[in-house]
DNA sequence: GTCTATAGGTGGATAGAC
DNA sequence: GTCTATCCACCTATAGAC
């Protein structure tokens, strides 16, 4: 278990103002002074943990990408990835840091923002894909669409994770593709 | 300005945990001490900013009960609710809680569910209606797609405010009545 | 790299005067 | 009801020994 783990599982559970140096010290059985040493600021290592979750995401996105399945396989996979945080008791971590936006760190902000920008890139070029093939249906334009489901995911993980039902983000997640890209 | 006034905008641009005391004195030109007078504790705090916002809520969603208007321009006036929230540059108060969910007073926690099942009921009731009137029509369970309509508006939210883009959320509400209720 | 020790600040909360 | 004063716990962060 590195820093990173500890404090990515914390701010995904607790959130970025919800979890301090002696929480990811007292798990790994080091004191705080050792942290700095990695993470020299709090920020620093906010940094970090959004990079590293972002490079582990675009990389999943890639393995998507690179099996040549049906666009709505794609699309069920991408859901999968969400599940399976939520499977994993926590919130994605960048839609928890956007509750939290206003106090965090700059440098934090425009990461977060970057990793949006990113999956909505994504949908937006699967969406296109899926439609120029007829395997989705939709009239508005793709990037609309991917914006909502992004964010659509988003609030229903938040919801679910409240009632501790994963089932929840999944009934959402089911009936936002089948009614909104549907082929 | 009251200071639940003070408490309710913070908590909503800045969540439960990234405001203190000190802030809500400082806006009221007011002692941390004074407040401690009203609110014993933030625990104190908190539930009587859910248990109004609640109130204030409920009372929007009765007087759209009490117009007998079409049902699609009922639900048109609940996102109402939520876009004149994020136009004052806040987030909705429960969902801003549900990101923090693991880290507040038990007591905060149920209180914050209750908003989520009123909002949950009342929606079913109107999709109901409307499918019942032939204004809607969907064929999945008013329940669930009730659920799915709140977890959405309050992503959408969430999202919308990380780019300081209303319109963002705007878009993402078009097009949840226009696909996923249309009539 | 990790430790001890500590600094300087802020958190929520209380006692008691007015 | 609001104030001053204060408590103690916790926060991020640094200095310097090992």
């Amino acid at each position: 278990m590195t820093i990173l783990d500890v404090a990515e599982r914390l701010a995904q559970t607790r959130g970025y103002n919800g979890f301090s140096y002696a929480d990811i010290a007292a798990h790994l059985g080091v004191t705080k002074a050792s942290l700095h040493y990695h993470f020299p600021s709090k920020a620093d290592l906010g940094c970090a943990l959004i990079e590293r979750y972002q490079a582990g995401f675009s990389a999943a996105l890639e393995v998507i990408n690179s099996q040549s399945a049906k666009p709505m396989r794609k699309l069920h996979q991408y859901v999968g990835l969400y599940d399976s945080v939520l499977r994993n008791d926590r919130m994605c971590l960048c839609g928890m840091l956007a509750a939290e936006y206003e106090t965090l760190p700059a440098p934090m902000q425009d990461r977060l923002k970057v990793f949006f920008d990113i999956n909505e890139r994504w949908l937006t070029a699967l969406l296109q894909d899926g439609r120029r093939s007829r395997s989705f249906s939709f009239k508005e334009s793709a990037k609309g669409r991917a914006r909502l489901l992004l964010a659509a995911f988003e609030g229903a993980m938040l919801v679910a994770r409240s009632y501790g039902d994963s089932s929840r983000f999944q009934s959402a997640a089911t009936q936002l593709l089948k009614n909104l890209i549907g082929g």
